[in-house]
Order: C-alpha cells, then sequence, then structure tokens
DNA sequence: TATTGTTATACTCTATAACTATA
DNA sequence: TATAGTTATAGAGTATAACAATA
C-alpha cells in the first residue's frame, strides 16, 4: 500500500494494535469471547477473589462499564460476584469458567505464537521491553 | 500495578497503543483535531489530490465513514472536495488546510520526541521494525 | 468522607446494507 | 459490472454524572 505515514511510530503502532486485536478476535470467536472478556477471565485466573473495582483498575476499565461486563460473564455461568464486605465483591470463576480458563488460555498462546512468529527472530526479545517503555507510568484508566 | 497480564505481546500491545493516543490526543487537542484527522491532514499534505476513497483505504478507513470525515474537515475550511471525473473527488487542502498542516507537523514531532524518549536508547532503532512486522500482512519472518 | 457498585446516558469509532451515479 | 460517494443505522467501547450503601 506504500503508506506515506508509516515513519510515524504513533500512527504505526495504532495500526498494529488494531491489525492485532482483529487476528487475536478470530481466535476467541470460537468461544464467543470478546478480547475484554477473555482479560478479565485470564485475570481472575490469576488472581482469584479480586474486586470488580480492583480488576477494573488493573485493565483500565471503567467502575461503571464493568457493571455490564461481569453480568454478562456471570449471565453466561463463568463466573461469580460474591459478596464480600457490603460495598464490594469477590470475583471468582465458576467452574464452567475454568474450563474455559483453559480454552483461553490456549487461544491466546496461539496468538502470542503468531504473533511472535511476525518479528524478526533477532528483535523478538525487544517486543516486550518496547511496548512496556510505550505504555508507560501514566496509565490509570479511572 | 503489578499487572499479571504484563507479560502477554497483544495485551500490552493495546496497552501501549491507547496510552500512546492518549498522549497524542493532548497535543492535538490544541488544534481541536482528533488522531483520525491529524492523519487524514498529514496523508493529502504527502498526496495532495488523492482521492476520498484511496485515502480511506490507505488509512484503513471505510468509504462509508470517510463522508463524515472529509465533511468535517471541509466545514471547518482545511480542505477541499474537487469533483474529479463525477464519481470520484480529489481532497486538496485549502490555505488554511496548509497552515494546519504545518500545526499538525509540529505537534506530531514533538508526540514523536515524547514517544521515542520513553524507549531505551539501544532499543528506539527497533521500535518501527518490530510494529510494520506485527501491523504487515503473513510473512516469513526469520 | 472516600469508595464500591450501580444506572442512565452520550459520544466516538467502526461495520453493514442499500441507494445513486458514473467509469 | 465494478467503483465512488452517500445515507442511515447498528454495534462496540468508552466517558461522565449521579445515586445508594458501606467502610
Amino acid at each position: 500500500m506504500d503508506d506515506p505515514l508509516g515513519f510515524l511510530p504513533g500512527y504505526v503502532l495504532r495500526r498494529a494494535s488494531i491489525a492485532t486485536m482483529g487476528r487475536l478476535h478470530q481466535h476467541l470467536s470460537a468461544h464467543d469471547l470478546r478480547a475484554t472478556e477473555a482479560s478479565l477471565i485470564l485475570l481472575i485466573g490469576e488472581r482469584a477473589g479480586l474486586t470488580q473495582s480492583e480488576a477494573g483498575r488493573i485493565l483500565g476499565i471503567k467502575r461503571a462499564n464493568m457493571v455490564p461486563l461481569t453480568a454478562k460473564l456471570e449471565a453466561r455461568g463463568l463466573l461469580e460476584r460474591l459478596q464480600l464486605t457490603g460495598r464490594s465483591q469477590e470475583l471468582v470463576l465458576t467452574a464452567i469458567g475454568k474450563r474455559m480458563l483453559t480454552k483461553v488460555r490456549t487461544a491466546i498462546t496461539a496468538h502470542e505464537n503468531e504473533t511472535m512468529a511476525r518479528v524478526p527472530k533477532d528483535l523478538r526479545a525487544h517486543v516486550i521491553p518496547i511496548l512496556t517503555a510505550l505504555w508507560g507510568p501514566d496509565t490509570d484508566a479511572n
């Protein structure tokens, strides 16, 4: 296509993200999951019992937007919201949710391999360090 | 923050893109421009007279979504749509649009410098190659 | 008083389908 | 017949404001 903006890091970063998310969506669509939903399942898998608000802070999702997200996954029987103190609630995976977790991990692993395979071998070790540096510390999405 | 998903390239890529776009938006808000609008202005600056559909193809914007985009910039007096053949039209910057172009270039340059400054010096040369590889079509990368 | 969960709402971006006209 | 521009619309994702309950 010979994109004249291809030398702009911010532009190429955005295009790379969109393209990669599109490929991820193909992997996840078999399980009828959005990337955000999959990331929440992975997160609970690592940090069972964390709060809805905590999950939102980690994933960069606002409190208000966590509601329909968790509600949808709960309606599908993938997670439970356990009242913790009266004003906060723990998120835990159900048995079905745990089975979904292993499927998500498989899909994500395949996707990550696919993603890294695009990068020339000698540059692969730099992918995470560069992206982490670009992500940066000022990422409070609340 | 200690994000347990921070080792996933796709996840970190998305977070990096969102964070970088947020910083870009800060630079562009002074000119009341969205990133997409700025990218179109930059593109026309490089390829004056290209078609609306061509611009959409290059930027990854659907034909239907180019309409309100160009209409808005035209309403602001930044660009003109010149009937070319009867079914296609050239996009060209007006005098005001050209002045905006230089402002956009300044903002983008500042943003790029800011972005690259986040990356450790010895990794900066790898940013564009890695992101381009992640963006692009399937290739044999090794 | 600050935080959590919630509801309602609005705005942006993107996607699709259908229509007109033109090459 | 394929393409360019257009319109209308629907779906995500994200943003804010306000409220009740609770620590």
